[in-house]
DNA sequence: GTGAAAACGTGCAAGGGCTGTAAAAATCGC
DNA sequence: GCGATTTTTACAGCCCTTGCACGTTTTCAC
């Protein structure tokens, strides 16, 4: 699996590890292929966003972006896949944020000063800047998420295995497998599922962005604080307990 | 929808609030239904067990059920609803738990004593007096589940409905909605559910029920104790702090 | 009881998601 | 350029799910 040479190309910031390896198109066959699967993924999350997920079929999708219905099922394993493309970039962002955890600093305080700024994966650090229309497109991208059963589910499927990552990046500190990795794992995942769940709640209750993202920074911040309490002189705080 | 008269029946013990109103069948035809549903339910994942799920088509399950496919689909919603017919139950167990704090007594207490010989929903107190066969077809059941993708993701979504319970419920002591009632609801549900997910794993890597049951119980006790460093002198607590 | 009304079950048919197979076409390494 | 590999395509088919029309059963009012 591993591709040797071609390296030399320095991307991103220095102190991060590079991110997106996935993304790298190297010969001119998999440029393309890249470019295609973007397109049919962006052309079907269009169709979808503007008439429902029932309300369209993978042969007006593959019909849109001009491609046959077993080449859709080609790039994508399932019709839900379409919509959930990014997946592999946002567990990428939960590696990141995990190895980021340093001697003298813990998983939990990384977390707690991530969520003012930024938020792996969700970036609402910005979202006070989003333009009134690029919040509605979020907000109609989850309102079709949670509206429907299947999505919804398949996102939950995508949670866990977020949980999972957390487990096993706990598991390097408090020994693999232990209860006690998995008990903090879990712990912390539900910190950050409730942070994000608080941004969907109240961008589908209709607030504007920056209020969502200012309530779910709240949550955030009163789960992470929650979790200092309980883990305070632990490996998984090893730094100052914020007040 | 509420029914008149027919009341004065006892069910169960005497402090416990009524359980499981929706099994009560009344009329002939509502007892007959409930019936035919249960019988329909069995058949299917007696035939999910023995073959896997995508083997066994609907059309095998109404036939060996003696009813006609759109009868199946008159009962459940969906094929996979036939293996998780019970979900009410699960749920009112929660609700019951949820219901049994007291005044001078949290919730997370509450959950504390009912680790070590019960379990909401789950009963594993029992476990470890199973017979083999019992445990290979509880371990059967759940490597069903799994396995297969749609099915996993059912049970996430069933545990997400647990966590929407746990929030309303400690809503009504920490203020409805609020991010208090919020972060506490998710970190308990996140107790709760390592503990399952910690039985259902080690049940399919292969240990004897007993011993699952044990980890079980040592993953759902070192969460509650955590959260109860968390949460000492909170109305989640309100009672003694057990070593 | 008895009749009408509502609910329920059935068979048929059809739509849409998804998966194979085999042939045609495009692409890359040399 | 050229051959080997991969991709794309069309076609056929299975299965889940639902709508429709009609016969059957249960319930309720009298």
């Amino acid at each position: 699996m591993h591709r040797k040479g071609q390296d030399g190309k320095r991307v991103g910031g220095p102190s991060l590890p590079a991110v997106t390896p996935l993304l790298q198109a190297v010969g001119l066959r998999e440029r393309k292929k890249a470019r295609t699967r973007q397109q049919i993924s962006d052309i079907a999350t269009g169709l979808f966003l503007e008439r429902g997920f029932d309300e369209v079929t993978v042969a007006e999708v593959a019909k849109a972006a001009g491609v046959s219905v077993k080449t859709v099922f080609n790039y994508f394993g399932s019709k839900e896949d379409l919509l959930f493309d990014r997946e592999p970039q946002w567990l990428a962002a939960i590696d990141e944020l995990v190895a980021a955890r340093e001697p003298g600093r813990g998983l939990i305080p990384v977390l707690q000063a991530d969520v003012e700024v930024r938020w792996p994966a969700l970036d609402f650090g910005r979202w006070d800047r989003l333009t009134d229309e690029a919040a509605a497109g979020r907000r109609q991208f989850y309102g079709l998420v949670t509206a429907h059963s299947g999505l919804h589910a398949r996102r939950l499927q995508m949670s866990e295995r977020v949980r999972e990552r957390f487990i096993a990046g706990i598991g390097e500190d408090l020994g693999d497998g232990t209860p006690e990795a998995i008990v903090a794992g879990s712990l912390i995942h539900a910190a950050y599922e409730a942070t994000g769940n608080e941004l969907i709640s109240r961008l589908l209750e209709g607030a504007p962005a920056g209020e969502a993202a200012a309530r779910a920074r709240t949550v955030g911040a009163l789960a992470l604080a929650t979790l200092a309490r309980a883990y305070a002189g632990t490996p998984l705080m090893d730094g100052p307990t914020p007040a």
